[in-house]
DNA sequence: GAATAAAATCCCATTAAATGGGATATTAGA
DNA sequence: TCTAATATCCCATTTAATGGGATTTTATTC
């Protein structure tokens, strides 16, 4: 029995097991039954490989997607859209809303998955619908993610749907700027009356934006400081799925841990 | 660095990166970069530590659900109602029809969490409704879990819905008989004219039985070839998701892995 | 902004564990 | 039953892990 890997194993659990989270090496170590130094080095081992990661505000250890990826690859889980549901509906459940994932073709964008909410008032949305990027909350996540070039090719004047639509390059560019900044892009009834949302953008291995992750919901539930509320729980999601998919496909292209003889 | 540590990370990665799943020790210490001798240690210790299992049958390594567990708990999804919605929305996309969770209490279930079918003809139920017990897939599934002594509260003469509707205690006996056997409970018609299910039971780490996880449709779809089929995915899902359930129950009560010294 | 406290990181002589080549045992297939 | 493939075991040698404590870094307080 390798010891130092059941160490290893041991930290690992620790780590995942608790909640909250412990606080500091000494913690852990107590926790995984080992000495301070034992501890410290494995967990830089496990840093190493990715499969830990420290949070310097508040001091925390917490494992990464990287261990998620694991498991869902045994699943048999490989690709965004298989994924993703599982991510979906943690959102769903966070947030009692509908839940979209979009990808982006041409200037609108193409519903791959949806999440129905569960209140008797919601975002309806068919699975296959499409909507114009520039006035929904995914389809602007998305095009923020477009290298600013990109967006030469949108025609300076876009369609108008409601009152709220923007319908410049111009003040959409103002708009992107801004989703950009902030990191997530909101709808507040510029495609359908009354309708609003919030998505950001989910991104591959190699940092490209390949789909948008968001909600959607009546106004009057979506207000701007439930937006604001909800927005760092979508952005938190979206990173995890993005996390989730980079790490899966460096698994799948077998590149492994050993880095050093 | 801990190199025992990064070769034991380097052959989960290795069994769970690659598809189809390694057969053989030599091939997998191949694709890890270790010796023989070393991948069958590191081996001994993951399957020891519960990471990692040999499938005798096929001869192949497979990562567990444990690591799924620890993924999961690092996302804070750390009981049923959590974690769930993953499994059934993998369910959901292999088999199309609309997936139930359900618990039963005294002689009913209740749907705990569902996902609909997309498709235009399909069943319907609501999340929080209700079922009689003995007419229904996830309901046989359940009642056939509990102990025998537990069928004799049952009343002699059971409510009668359909023509298929299984009335007397004597039937429904010989029906979780069957059930116990396969593994799965079949619903044709026995609730709702037309309409079917196919259903397995969840367990707790105790092994007790805490849920059924099962799909539904019409019966023109599910036909008894297409429910033979679709059972041993049924029963596989539900399998994991009682593993990877028992996995969290026992993370979060922090039992460690080092056994030895 | 300096002083203090707490935590993380590093160091290295000692000890203990991992290593791998090959021999043996156990399966699965013919 | 025999054979081939695969897994498991063994142990002298090598190599890495260990842990107590010193040092550095980071956070907190005055």
């Amino acid at each position: 029995m390798d010891k130092t890997l059941l160490k290893g194993l041991a930290v690992l659990q620790a780590i995942s097991g608790a909640d909250p989270a412990p606080r500091g090496i000494d913690k852990l170590a107590a926790l995984a039954g080992l000495t301070r130094s034992n501890a410290h080095r494995t967990l830089a081992t496990l840093i190493h490989a990715g499969y830990v990661r420290r949070d310097r505000a508040t001091g925390t250890y917490g494992v990464t997607m990287k261990v998620l990826a694991l498991g869902l690859a045994a699943m048999g889980l490989r690709n965004l859209q298989q994924i993703a549901p599982g991510f979906m509906a943690t959102l769903a459940n966070a947030t009692g809303e509908t839940v979209h994932l979009s990808e982006l073709q041409a200037l609108e964008v193409r519903y791959v998955d949806t999440i129905e909410s569960r209140q008797p008032v919601r975002a309806y949305s068919e699975i296959g619908g499409r909507a114009p990027a520039h006035a929904v909350a995914t389809g602007k996540a998305l095009l923020a993610a477009q290298p600013s070039s990109w967006l030469d090719t949108l025609p300076e004047v876009l369609e108008r749907y409601t009152p709220a639509t923007l319908t410049t390059k111009a003040a959409l560019r103002t708009a992107l700027d801004e989703v950009a900044r902030t990191g997530y892009a909101v709808n507040r009834g510029e495609w359908r009356d009354g309708v609003g949302g919030l998505a950001t953008v989910v991104r591959d291995a190699t940092g490209q934006p390949i789909a948008a992750l968001g909600i959607s919901g009546p106004l009057d539930r979506l207000t701007p400081s439930r937006m604001l509320a909800l927005a760092p729980g979508v952005m938190d999601l979206a990173q995890q799925l993005s996390a989730t998919l980079s790490h899966l496909e460096r698994l799948a292209a077998g590149q492994q841990t050993i880095e050093d003889r």
